[in-house]
RNA sequence: GGAUGGGUGGCCGAGUGGUUGAAGGCACCGGUCUUGAAAACCGGCAGGCGGGCGACCGUCUCGUGGGUUCGAAUCCCACCCCAUCCGCCA
């Protein structure tokens, strides 16, 4: 969301930007808007101005006990309150319209960011690791789990339909070992607060963090009207919702290992084997709730906390920056991490870290007071990613740790996790 | 599921039709007092929008929307959200 007095005050810069983002010029119909809207605003509010004045004179009438008085001035309201009814409906609407071109359009790239139409614009950053020597084929994810027979997305479409899988014995164990893997570090090493926030959300929560009013139809929604949602961003970056923070109190580092419910609309075809594209999935997430000053710091503090994971973990990865065209709507800037699958001889996006400015913020109204002044109630910046999508970590330790028999060796770091296993294989 | 109660400024909380944008308290800011602090006392202190170079002026906002009325935080209707009790339940 922007503040329509930037867009006013240099409509150029803010078409630029919009630009960058593959989108027509949108000031000239947002100021349009504006301008018919302060027009019409200036109108009613002298019609307000005559009205009240008028009530006012009726009050100290009546209060005088002059009836004849009252009388004639409740004549000269009626006259005007058919305009004002009219009126307000117009500005209701003209406000609405506003608020809606607004709220759908996408966020300003920073300068450093990359134009493009997609991630083949994307730049590499760096490259970190070294990808498993295998002397023999590498198989798929799936693949090994189907043959440790501890994965298994028959069974999952019986109960669920496609793109959900059934995991057993040792992977469902490596899933929560991953998982709890992550949350120690980010919270005993990287000093995030854990979190166990809801998994359904109201409209507002949503409307917050940006997925709507847009993307709708990318999530699940109850019976209820409640939303599933499709990252713990949602819950998490909705804790600063409709508050007023101390600056003391900022950074508020956030992280939450959470069940993810995407509806893949348009993602068909893509992916339709194996765990990497599925309506439900776990993730650990991390937000963070940060001053403007300091966001772009934070933006290179979180990535390498997601980071960190993979190296822990003994996975080669990429970072890249993302071009204007990948982002997605709510970024600035985002970096993705994507790490090697031997058994698609790919790099594939494990986490994806992006800094939104007062993007969220604003929508939400989430602000501080500054420390040198209490009356100062600024937006906070918003920043959030993955640390990292836990079952796309599976898959990534399944393929780069697996072993010519088709078992999996133990990451050293999970060993614990794993109540000591070293080697997955068959039962 | 049944039955109630409630949503007011940064926070708590008064306010049931008329100079109420809203008492009081807390927090915060300035000052007096004090060696300093605390306490006490005095003063200030909501936000959005529009207009003006400016001191400032206007207007809107008491969950949201609609209605009644000359006039609504206050009355009526719908919806959203929260809480409590009972029932059920992980």
């Amino acid at each position: 969301m922007f503040d329509i007095k930037l867009i006013r005050d240099d409509p150029d810069a803010f078409d630029a930007a919009m630009a960058r983002r593959g989108l027509d010029p949108q000031s000239p119909r947002l100021l349009a808007l504006d301008e018919e809207r302060r027009a019409h605003v200036a109108h009613l509010q002298e019609l307000q101005t005559r009205r009240n004045a008028a009530s006012k004179e009726i009050g100290k009438a009546k209060a005088s006990g002059d009836e004849e008085a009252a009388a004639a001035r409740i004549t000269e309201v009626a006259d005007i309150k058919a305009e004002i009814q009219s009126g307000e409906e117009k500005e209701r609407a003209l406000d609405a319209a506003l608020r809606d071109a607004m709220a759908g359009l996408p966020n300003a790239p920073l300068e450093d960011v990359p134009d493009g139409a997609d991630e083949a614009a994307n730049v590499l950053v760096r490259e970190v690791g070294t990808p498993p020597d295998l002397d023999f084929k590498p198989k798929e994810h799936f693949e090994l789990g189907e043959a440790l027979a501890m994965m298994d997305f028959e069974a999952a479409a019986r109960i669920s339909g496609s793109r959900f899988v059934v995991l057993t014995g040792a992977l469902a164990r490596l899933e929560r070992a991953l998982a709890t893997f992550m949350l120690d570090l980010q919270t005993t090493t990287n000093g995030y607060t854990e979190v166990v926030p809801p998994a359904l959300v109201l409209d507002e929560a949503l409307y917050g963090t940006g997925q709507l009013p847009k993307f709708a139809e990318d999530l699940f929604r109850t019976e209820q009207r409640h939303w599933l949602i499709p990252t713990a961003e949602v819950p998490l970056t909705n804790l600063a919702r409709e508050q007023i923070v101390d600056e003391a109190t900022l950074p508020r580092r956030y992280t939450a290992w959470t069940p993810c419910f995407r509806s893949e609309a348009g993602a068909a075809g893509r992916d339709t084997r194996g765990m990497i594209r599925q309506h439900q999935f776990s993730k650990v997430e991390l937000v963070s709730v940060t001053t403007p000053e300091t966001s772009l710091d934070e933006l290179e503090r979180m990535t390498s906390c997601a980071e960190e994971v993979l190296k822990q973990l003994g996975l080669a990865y990429r970072v890249m920056l993302l071009s204007t065209g990948d982002m997605g709507a709510g970024a600035r800037k985002t970096y993705d991490i994507e790490v090697w699958l031997p058994g698609q001889n790919a790099y594939r996006e494990i986490s994806s870290c992006s800094v939104c400015g007062d993007y969220q913020a604003r929508r939400m109204n989430a602000r501080y007071r500054t420390a040198e002044n209490a009356k100062d109630v600024r937006y906070v910046h918003t920043l959030n990613g993955s640390g990292l999508a836990v079952g796309r970590t599976l898959v990534a330790v399944l393929e780069n740790y697996q072993q010519p028999d088709g078992s999996i060796r133990v990451p050293e770091a999970l060993v614990p996790y794993m109540g000591g296993l070293t080697t997955i294989a068959p039962a």
